[in-house]
DNA sequence: CGTTGCGTTGAATAAGGTCAAATAGAGTGG
DNA sequence: CCACTCTATTTGACCTTATTCAACGCAACG
């Protein structure tokens, strides 16, 4: 985990001193939040395991997926702005988090500057993730989302050594869709199209990627 | 300018720091880019005067807006991560900005622990807009996202003095199409709904807003 | 005064949404 | 182990919304 969400380059000593950091481990059964929009923000978490989602409420009583967590990621950066989170954090199967003081980040953060350059990094990564989610809502049509978003979630996967071809999806049709800006049944539509074309294979939550090449020419090269 | 991009609350010496921080001034003409997509990441701007948007270039040729910035907004923080800009930087009229060395950044910002803080509030803001932007761009349909849109241009110029209900567009409707990932046409068409309704009245670039609760219950209660 | 870029509007079309029904699994209690 | 229930998923038919294609208007500028 620690080549994913700490710093690579740091000494020896600098090392010793990020135990200090992690405050608290915790364990967090499927279903529970992490922390809810609006609550107080406190600190950072770092996925040790597991897998989240990330929501905003709308004022209408809709939610939106803003985000999918897997482990060595972080959770929590939206909060510091406003010392108030502005989306919850749920885990989408049982998972297991570090808690980061946000207090104790900044100091030691100051001290050392490896820290600090790697916060500001892991912070201005969500933004560029975030920049991608914005090209994919507003300019890729279904198929296309779809095939990104497995994409994604198979680079992520091979990251952690976990098969990039073959996987299971911690999330319904309707998380999906909610994340893709499509109704669930589009998703589902879309997933079988994508079998019928030779692209992957679905069954139910289990997905396998039979043709990794068309699944990049499908968002590389058409669009709308 | 300094209340909205520098921190507040900094002692007097500290303020005096400051200065060193910022390099130097420099004026954009319109038009031209003050960064590009794939460039190397030098430091962050902070904006003077002027209007800029901010665009990513996708494989196939499109690019998509994903901001709008105005005076007082600190534009570059997507390069941080990658030492190299994920999207560019475009001057939407004559601007001026000033230039923060990143490496002074950083080392400013372990001598004074309120600046450190302000920049790390700075870049969550910058990740709370854009889940902002995910959830207009995932879940409004074309009326709401204007409304929204105009709304938020608004409240910005609000915070800057200027008339929250009578403004100039700087960009075009195939930029503000392509931000709300809509094309131009239905950017035009709900424009021009949106005046039969009353809600406001829009003379090519010139809008007044004349209906400001209708606009807001126009997000805040609809869905689809 | 024609050219050029931007904006508006209309008609036809396509993409995705809505509603509804059928199916498949997972979990539960008998 | 089986029947039962609940939720997630798939699929079909139909409908709404936004896109596409095309024409025209407007304003700035050389």
């Amino acid at each position: 985990m620690r080549e994913l969400c700490l710093p690579v380059g740091l000494a020896q000593d600098e090392m010793a001193r990020l135990d200090e950091l992690v405050e608290t481990r915790r364990r967090i059964r499927r279903g529970e939040t992490l922390y809810d929009a609006a609550s107080a923000f406190a600190g950072l978490y770092a996925i040790r395991s597991g897998f989240f989602k990330t929501h905003l409420l709308h004022s209408d009583g809709r939610d939106q997926v803003t985000g999918f967590y897997m482990n060595g990621e972080i959770l929590g950066m939206d909060g510091i702005s406003a010392s108030r989170h502005s989306c919850g954090a749920t885990a989408l199967e049982d998972s297991e988090i570090c808690f980061i003081p946000y207090a104790r980040m900044e100091e030691l953060s100051r001290e050392l500057p490896g820290l600090q350059h790697h916060f500001y990094r892991v912070m201005s990564r969500e933004i560029v993730r975030d920049q991608g989610v914005m090209m994919l809502l507003g300019s890729m049509r279904a198929e296309e989302r779809l095939a990104a978003f497995l994409l994604n979630l198979s680079q992520r996967l091979a990251a952690r050594s976990y098969s990039p071809s073959e996987f299971h999806l911690r999330m319904t049709r309707e998380e999906i869709g909610s994340y893709l800006g499509l109704k669930l049944e589009t998703v589902s539509r879309i997933f079988s199209r994508l079998q019928e074309e030779g692209l992957i294979s679905v069954q139910q939550r289990h997905i396998r990627i039979d043709d990794l090449g068309g699944l990049r020419k499908l968002i590389g090269q058409e669009h709308c």
